[in-house]
DNA sequence: GGGGTAATTTTGACACTGTCAAGATACGTT
DNA sequence: AACGTATCTTGACAGTGTCAAAATTACCCC
């Protein structure tokens, strides 16, 4: 199958070794620099040292390639949450506005990983990659489960159901990130600020 | 300057009458039909009867196109939550949910031109038009007003200030049609639901 | 009315893009 | 050593946004 092994970035000659490892890393550069409107994969090849049309040999379209960064960023989401979900030196209050600002931080410190990751020309009409789906799944579930655990222990009003409840939440963490990335919101430095009053609005008040 | 007088969409001969509002028309339609990516300023050219840089001469730009479709779409908004707004049949909370609830339903109706209201390359990078920050802020601006509102009268914690707050609640119906429209929110007919309870969540229950 | 001017539209061209089909090269296995 | 396969390249096609220059028409003033 795909040569795993070979860690040489080197372009010896004619075989690269572990092309589709090097044009995943060099498609991550150029999106930061450029965007992604920016990238394309002639101008990918070429940084690559490659032909326009090898990457073909890895990835079955742009689409592809563009699947695979995704994913790599859901994967490395759903690890952050993880960790700080399961960190035991953290109190309930504590560990839910970790989730609220290291979601806006992850997106906002990646914008264009993350508009890859939601944007729709993945998601609309069946774009999405298998490999994609079966990373973010567990990401959009993770989610839902630690909502409900703060709803159990009362952090969190137990008025709507869990699948609901985080339906809102990520949506509002999901939206903050979404203006503040695409420009609309321009006050700089203050997301911390915004991310802080989504906290202290989502935490149950009722005695 | 430009002929805003002749109606007649007829393409009698050479001179379109009024080819911008015919292009406007033409492309809303094709971006209804085939999304923002499937619109291209020649196949735009053509479906109006004219020829492929004719289009030219009424945009500086395709980005000069699409914030001009954008622009419309503010304008759309801000009318229909003015209209809500002052309702006297209305109570304040009837006027929250209302809020809520239409815009989301506006989002999520026309995706395609929400889309391009809030799509990055439109904003980022002073890609705006003067004309779109034109008619784009004042309708942020009339959603602080109304959050304000809310709070002196109860219906919100007061506990943030009205901009914090409106940025968190515009987040949170902006970000929950984005992931409806793009697609990983799927359970169809079920959007009214997880509206009514961000309404239920951001209602102050405090005493 | 005639003529000049400005607005409008067209044709031609350029540099890009994604992607396919065929051919060339190197590697791995027998 | 030879064969098959994975990998890479060259050539080509249809499409894109956009510019420059030429062509056509509407409008306004005399």
């Amino acid at each position: 199958m795909r040569a795993s092994t070979s860690i040489e970035t080197s372009r010896s000659s004619y075989h690269h070794g572990d092309l589709r490892a090097a044009l995943l890393a060099a498609a991550r550069d150029m999106i930061a620099e450029a965007g992604i409107e920016g990238l394309s994969l002639r101008k990918l090849a070429e940084r690559a040292g490659v032909s326009r049309t090898a990457p073909y040999h890895h990835f079955q379209d742009k689409n592809d390639l563009l699947c695979a960064i995704a994913a790599e960023g859901f994967q490395r989401r759903h690890r952050e949450a993880i960790a700080s979900f399961s960190d035991p030196s953290k109190t309930q209050r504590e560990k839910f506005e970790a989730y609220i600002c290291d979601y806006i931080r992850f997106a906002v410190e990646s914008p264009e990983q993350y508009e890859l990751m939601f944007g729709r020309s993945i998601w609309k009409q069946k774009n999405s990659t298998q490999e994609l789906r079966d990373v973010a799944y567990p990401c959009f579930q993770h989610s839902v489960d630690m909502i409900r655990c703060w709803q159990e222990c009362g952090l969190l009003s137990k008025d709507d159901n869990p699948l609901r409840t985080s339906q809102v939440i990520w949506g509002a963490v999901h939206g903050i990130a979404k203006l503040w990335i695409d420009g609309i919101y321009t006050d700089d430095g203050q997301i911390e600020a915004v991310a802080l009053c989504a906290v202290n609005i989502f935490i149950n008040k009722a005695p």
